[in-house]
RNA sequence: GCGCCGGUGGUGUAGCCUGGUAUCACUCUGGCCUUCCAAGCCAGCGACCCGGGUUCAAAUCCCGGCCGGCGCACCA
């Protein structure tokens, strides 16, 4: 049994993870939490908002998991997110098109479009693996699931591939939030769903999962961080793309040097690496199990400029990738913003520059007498003219007397004293930015995974999940001694007392005391309040701590207190 | 999705080859006992992955599916 195996036995037995629609079968790539996986994952994303969300002052929404077509498609997912798939006509079977070609005809079909791959198809006479029989046109199997918004299937809808795309459009209301102020961060924690070909490795890899994704907005000439300084000096492990590909290992190296060194791009994503081992670090992830791994230049998405992988040694799998950090640039709102036709800008102040320009106004008393209904149209059309337009219109008056403007196909002559024309100076504060946006993305699941495999502790008579009390899914077990003498009653007075003081707490009185502390330990209880002989003389219970084992007698008045403060 | 291997109470298993409804241990539940780390005693709950075929009869043989493991592929 390999520790992987004793990990997930522990978590089905105690009910942290199960398999999804076990009584009918299962499927693959799905999983359920169990009432103390619940606990335990609820703990973590609450510590994730504690670090993200109430130290760093970003904001957490919730937008819907099921998206429109739209939303997809400018964001690429539609077109991009896709394996090319063939059909053979004849036994239905279906295989990966460029897989297909390069065993046929051992060529690298990499890039390669859609028509292409069909054209090779036909002109090769590449037939189906199994049967012999003819192809069908190559297509595209997108992974991700796709439904019908509204009855008739109008509208085609998909359950969302990552939980990013639901800030991105919020982007107008959520600058507004945060009055137009660059920087801002902006938190969704979720289900995200695809449609994997085939999923396997339990959790590491679901059909539907749970992320946790932070937005952060930056100007995209302003990627320093204010709390860099702060935190420049912490070491952290670097695996970064060079290395990798000049077989070098890891490096250890301050953030400072890694940033100087351009190594890492900038200092917010710096930042982020520090932000994201300290959270990982806290919940109790192994720092000798943490590396941060680059993106190598071929896999990193062609949009992104920098992307790192906190990567979490486990013992079958090896490296795996828990969270993504990129620097997506802009993008995302750049796509956006082209397919939907909304500014997705904000207004940056900056330099104060002094520049000469022109204030063009209509002489109402006039224009107004001859062009009637037609002057607000004038009006409109001369407001939006851009500063070179209007000097050419100025420059032109000059030399002419007048002017033609055609507007919506009308034409309007214009003279000399229909405007008012003022050059004045102008103090101009700052300019219209797309934000680039930093990507910190967290996967909930493969974390939790990590997590349990890492605190996973085997002594010669006992397993014990070393849990950091504040993330223990119970705090408290009770016990009674031994079932007599009005103990069973005081240790579940005590439980009830715990409950109510918000702690959650079991009682337990079967079997003897160690199998009970067994029991505790195997989940991970931090704490064991046990009621004996001396609690009927003093009111005194001893307090059991899980790791060391010893005990140290409390007040029943004082145990409260006793366990907020370790909690 | 391909190839190989596997699937029996909650867990680990015996039985499968050679067809006749299932072994043992642990866990779990209730009780007794027990004054601090899986003690003991009594009683109890609980399983042949699903579907089809062969057969008087299928956990057992055959086929398909599902799930799991490994290898390949995939992982924007």
């Amino acid at each position: 049994m390999d520790k992987y195996e004793k990990v997930i036995d522990l978590a089905k037995r105690r009910g942290f993870l199960w398999n999804s629609f076990e009584i009918y079968g299962g499927i693959a790539g799905f999983y359920d939490y169990g009432p103390l996986g619940c606990l335990l994952k609820n703990n973590i994303i609450n510590k994730f908002r504690e670090e993200f969300l109430i130290k760093e002052g970003f904001y957490e929404i919730e937008s819907p998991t099921i998206m429109p077509y739209e939303v997809l498609k400018a964001s690429g997912h539609v077109d991009n997110f896709t394996d090319p798939i063939v059909e053979c006509k004849n036994c239905l079977e279906s295989f990966r098109a460029d897989h297909l070609i390069e065993e046929s005809i051992n060529i690298d079909t990499e890039g390669l479009s859609l028509k292409k791959l069909d054209e090779i198809i036909k002109k090769e006479n590449i037939r189906c693996p199994k049967c012999g029989g003819e192809l069908g046109e190559v297509k595209r199997f997108n992974l991700m699931f796709v439904t019908n918004i509204g009855p008739g299937g109008k509208r085609t809808g998909y359950l969302r591939p990552e939980t990013a795309q639901g800030i991105f459009i919020l982007f107008k209301r959520l600058s507004q939030f945060f009055r137009n102020k660059l920087p801002f961060g902006v938190i969704q924690i979720g289900k995200s769903y695809r449609n994997e070909i085939s999923p396997r490795q339990g959790v590491i890899r679901l059909r539907e999962f749970t992320q946790a994704e932070i937005e952060y907005f930056v100007n995209p000439k302003e990627k320093r961080h204010e709390k860099f300084k702060n935190i420049e000096d912490e070491i952290v492990r670097l695996l970064p793309a060079e290395n990798q590909i000049n077989g070098l290992g890891e490096v250890e190296i301050t953030l400072k040097e890694a940033v100087k060194k351009e190594i890492i791009k900038h200092e917010v994503i710096g930042y982020f690496i520090y932000k994201t081992k300290k959270f990982l670090i806290d919940i109790g992830i192994d720092e000798k199990k943490l590396r941060f791994r680059q993106h190598l230049p071929d896999e990193i998405a062609h949009y992104a400029i920098d992307c790192w992988d906190a990567e979490i040694y486990t013992e079958r799998f090896g490296w795996i990738e828990c969270v993504g950090i990129a620097d997506r640039t802009d993008y995302d709102l750049k796509s956006h913003s082209l397919h939907s036709g909304e500014q997705l800008d904000i207004f940056v102040e900056g330099e104060e520059k002094e520049v000469e320009c022109y204030e063009i106004e209509l002489n109402y008393k006039i224009v107004g007498k001859i062009f009637k209904k037609d002057t607000k149209m004038i009006e409109n059309y001369i407001k939006k003219l851009s500063e070179e337009d209007k000097e050419n219109l100025i420059n032109k008056l000059e030399n002419e007397e007048k002017i033609i403007l055609e507007i919506d196909g009308k034409k309007f002559e214009i003279l000399k004293d229909y405007l008012k024309i003022k050059k004045v100076k102008k103090v101009i504060k700052g300019e219209k930015v797309i934000p680039h946006v930093i990507e910190p993305s967290f996967g909930i699941d493969r974390i939790i995974y990590c997590l349990l495999e890492h605190n996973f502790v085997e002594e010669e008579d006992r397993v014990y999940l070393n849990l950091k009390p504040y993330l223990a899914p119970i705090k408290v077990y009770v016990f009674p001694l031994v079932n007599r003498e009005n103990m069973p009653e005081i240790a579940k007075n005590i439980t009830k007392m715990l409950r109510e003081n918000n702690i959650i707490a079991e009682y337990d009185d079967s079997g003897a005391i160690g199998r009970r502390y067994y029991r505790a330990d195997e989940i991970g209880v931090p704490f064991c309040i046990t009621v004996d002989g001396q609690t009927l003389k003093d009111n005194t219970v001893t307090v059991r701590e899980r790791n060391t084992k010893k005990q140290e007698r409390v007040k029943i008045e004082n145990i409260i207190d006793y366990l907020k403060e370790k909690l």
